[in-house]
DNA sequence: GTAGGATTTGAACGATGGTTCAAATTCAAG
DNA sequence: CTTGAATTTGAACCATCGTTCAAATCCTAC
């Protein structure tokens, strides 16, 4: 069988690509990775599966794509927050609001995005340092916010494994079509997850979310 | 073909069902729902994929028990709390600290067992019920947290969200032979998530879990 | 030991799902 | 229009999985 190049450049076949792997991402999130079959996300990509086949090699490929976008961004988002020289609880809250943002809006985000088994490979191996790679981003904001005496004495990991646990989860209930926006759930989410881990009597403001650039299009909502 | 009584009393089929709705259990929580084979089940459980079947009718029905089962468990340690007369922010904490052991002690817990698809008949409404009586119970709490003026002004749905996707993605991570126990876990996680709620100048102390039995055994660890 | 019910077995069925592939169709350049 | 590459189709393959069921085996009471 014939295949595309997986670096395919020609405009056509890679806006072909994209339009699968925002089927993929769709579907599985809607009904996880498993319960996802080839067939519905080739039917929401508007082809025929074996079309499909034409494009990703199979279906592991194809749900590699769709984690190392997502993780790519949550990379990205992390880089910009790093750079902006506030104090770490203001940057851990903007990326607590960010990555809720970055998984509900424009292409969803799903679980099987943020879940990558243990035999993998090559590829295994570069996602999971880039997922580990983001958790420990949080881990040294937390332990900053210790040193600079903004938070109390906790064990980070324990504290970051709670915030990815509650973002990470939004996927699972958000729609845009409900109440409120995803900024406006990331920043309750980063209000709450921040503020449990401040030192006793330390003050804590919210920051301005304007001078980062947070991906997700715009908030012209 | 031949299945045994839903409502089987005989001790010898009771255990077995036992045996099976815990092997249920611990593969869902590994591989979840759709990637667990009844095969799977069945040779954890030490018999033959036939022989299951007279126990169980089939695989839905299964996670039917095994959901009920934790959804009972849940709504058994909220009953308790329910009655104990302490302020809502104490209340709020050690239901989260109830919940993450409810989920990682003992019998797992898994995702599985806290989604129920929308299209499921009467059982699945009946364990929809269930479910969102367990997230009402939190929600209030906090609203009672609130009017006590514990808790700062803010939206009590999506802090309920926060803290059930924390909790519940607990089940993901967490090992028993890991370095905390799901009590310690608990504590931290509750410690965050109601910190994360207190109204400015609120002080609050983590209450002892002593006086109320935490369903997740003994604390012997 | 016998009888009947309880439980288990193991093979098979039908559906589903990942994947393949030859043929057909489309597209683009000359 | 022709040619060759790109893309799509649709049927089929094979493996897996949920489930079934007749026969075998086990268990218990008389």
């Amino acid at each position: 069988m014939v295949q595309i190049q997986a670096d395919a450049r020609g405009t056509k076949a890679h806006g072909k690509r994209r339009e699968i792997l925002d089927a993929a991402s769709f579907c599985f999130r809607e009904r996880g990775f498993h319960a996802t079959g080839m067939r519905d996300v080739a039917a929401r990509a508007g082809m025929t599966v074996g079309n499909l086949y034409y494009y990703f090699r199979n279906k592991e490929e194809l749900l590699g794509f769709c984690q190392e976008e997502t993780l790519q961004r949550l990379d990205g988002l992390a880089r910009e927050l790093g750079r902006s020289g506030l104090p770490a609880a203001e940057r851990l809250f903007l990326l607590i609001e960010g990555q809720v943002v970055c998984l509900n809006e424009g292409i969803p985000g799903s679980l099987a995005h943020l879940e990558i088994p243990e035999s993998e490979g090559a590829k295994g191996d570069r996602l999971r340092k880039l997922r580990d790679r983001h958790e420990r981003r949080i881990r040294r904001l937390i332990r900053q916010g210790m040193t600079e005496g903004a938070f109390r004495e906790l064990d980070p990991k324990v504290a970051t494994l709670a915030i990815l646990g509650a973002v990470n989860w939004t996927v699972r209930w958000f729609r845009p079509e409900g109440g409120a926006s995803a900024r406006e759930i990331g920043r309750a989410f980063a209000e709450q997850l921040v503020r449990g881990l401040l030192a006793e009597g330390e003050p804590f403001e919210a920051p301005d979310d304007d001078d980062i650039p947070i991906h997700g299009e715009d908030d012209d909502e």
